[in-house]
RNA sequence: CGGGGCGUGGCUCAGUUUGGCUAGAGCGCAGCGUUCGGGACGCUGAGGCCACAGGUUCAAGUCCUGUCGCCCCGACCA
């Protein structure tokens, strides 16, 4: 993509509105503008970012055994009324009245709708286990939005949703969705603690969080700084770790992810049975796991940058190369740039090309902002030596040589 | 919802305490010239009913009342 025929609007200046360094720096790399409080559009960078988490998401699920699908983010309100959680959500849900007088929400999760499609299709123990999720928009009217992409009242979520006829079933499959997660927060350049937390309004027994170390996470977490294992924070201070005896720390954290066990909350209060082995009626039991993937856009930033900008992990970069020709009206620059920019496009890779008019200073600070994790610069040198650059966002480090050189040096460092 | 802060061109802010003429600066934007490897410089120019509504006053960005919006702290959550 060349950079003049699309829309990256990066601010030099810290907007009022942004308190948080990730809400800093997803308004100054022009990722997201907020339309209003808890409401925000992804710009065509912003958008990339969540493509390829969502990418990384999609091929974890799959690998686990989840088959996608899409839910409706309209719901009948009388869903939620049999479930018996139309009172306990009823503060956060949006909601509304249509033309025909119907009680319509949006949806702020999906466990009910699930089951009720669930509910339809199975009914003998063969056709388990099953897991299925979705990536979509929730919406929830939060008390308190904040800290940009942190909470927002329409966020997208990854929610997978699991039926099984036993527990040992549900066991099996919590756990592969515990792996999975792990291995998509790795992924995504996280550095994440597991909790073991409270149910709340999803209900069931066991529970697991996903925690990342963030300035403005929004829970404190008390963590062992020797085996690293966390619990909640509740009043209690001065807690040791059982095992290695040192003094818990608190520890500001955001939550990123939640795994639960439901038992037969839904199945049993909408009617989702199945028959066993036995031939009788039992409620199927299910889990559900859920990703705040907007969010991670936040979390991500808060563990990758530094005073310059952000510093993509190389997976969920916007694009792998961010080409800057300096001074595009020198010819012999330019047509180089372009020659490179066709190049790496014909093999498949994302660059963007960095062609507007403007001064040195000016691109180079765009591009750190930016954080697109690898960097070709052509400029000076190429002029007189032929030599073109390449420098690592991460590290800072760079090397020059001549483009043959350095494209295959790029290629080790994207494949490698 | 309770507590605190803020609202002045696209962005960052000054001016409000102590009311006074046609409302300012920097950045950004447009034009011209000089520059050209880490957010250049000069000149010219466009852009604002000072969040909105009502009031006080000879006079309101500034004082009073109300409303709206945004941010931060708390309860809630991915």
């Amino acid at each position: 993509m060349l950079w003049s025929k699309t829309f990256i609007p990066t601010l030099k200046e810290t907007p009022q509105e942004a308190e948080s360094i990730s809400h800093q720096l997803m308004l100054k790399a022009g990722l997201v503008r907020m339309l209003m409080a808890g409401v925000y559009s992804y710009l065509p960078l912003g958008l990339r970012v969540l493509n390829n988490i969502e990418k990384i998401i999609r091929a974890e699920m799959e690998a686990a055994g989840a088959a996608e699908l899409l839910l409706p983010a309209l719901q009948p309100k009388e869903l939620w009324v049999k479930s018996g959680r139309d009172t306990v959500i009823a503060d956060v849900m949006i909601e509304f009245i249509d033309r025909r007088g119907r009680h319509i929400c949006l949806g702020p999760t999906h466990e009910e709708v699930i089951t009720e499609l669930v509910k339809s299709y199975v009914s003998s123990y063969r056709q388990l286990p099953m897991v299925l999720y979705q990536i979509q928009a929730k919406f929830r009217d939060e008390i308190r939005p904040r800290f940009g992409l942190v909470r927002s009242c329409e966020f997208i979520m990854k929610d997978a949703y699991s039926f099984d006829k036993d527990q040992q079933g549900l066991d099996k499959n919590y756990q592969a969705m515990h792996q999975a997660y792990k291995r998509i927060f790795s992924r995504c350049g996280l550095d994440f603690l597991t909790v073991a937390a409270d149910s709340g309004v999803m209900g069931g027994s066991v529970s697991h969080e996903f925690m990342v170390g963030a300035s403005d996470g929004e829970d404190i977490v008390l963590l062992c700084p020797q085996c690293k294992q966390a619990k909640p924070f509740k009043d209690e201070t001065k807690l040791t770790c059982p095992e290695c005896g040192i003094i818990l720390q608190k520890t500001n954290t955001l939550e990123v992810g939640h795994i639960f066990q439901l038992g037969t909350k839904y199945s049993a209060a909408l009617g989702a049975n199945f028959v066993d082995d036995k031939g009788k009626q039992q409620p199927v039991i299910m889990g559900c796991y859920g990703i705040g993937v907007s969010r991670l856009i936040a979390a991500i930033i808060e563990q990758n940058h530094d005073k310059d900008g952000i510093i993509w992990p190389a997976e969920i970069s916007p694009y792998q190369v961010s080409i800057i020709a300096l001074d595009v009206t020198d010819e012999l620059i330019f047509k180089k740039a372009l020659e490179i920019y066709e190049k790496l496009k014909a093999e498949g890779i994302e660059v963007l090309l960095d062609d507007r008019d403007e001064r040195a200073g000016v691109k180079f600070k765009d591009a750190d902002l930016l954080g697109i994790s690898t960097q070709i610069v052509i400029g000076r040198e190429f002029s007189k030596t032929g030599a073109i650059e390449l420098k690592m966002r991460r590290d800072n480090n760079k090397i020059t040589g001549k483009a043959e050189e350095i494209l295959g040096k790029l290629k080790e460092v994207l494949h490698g």
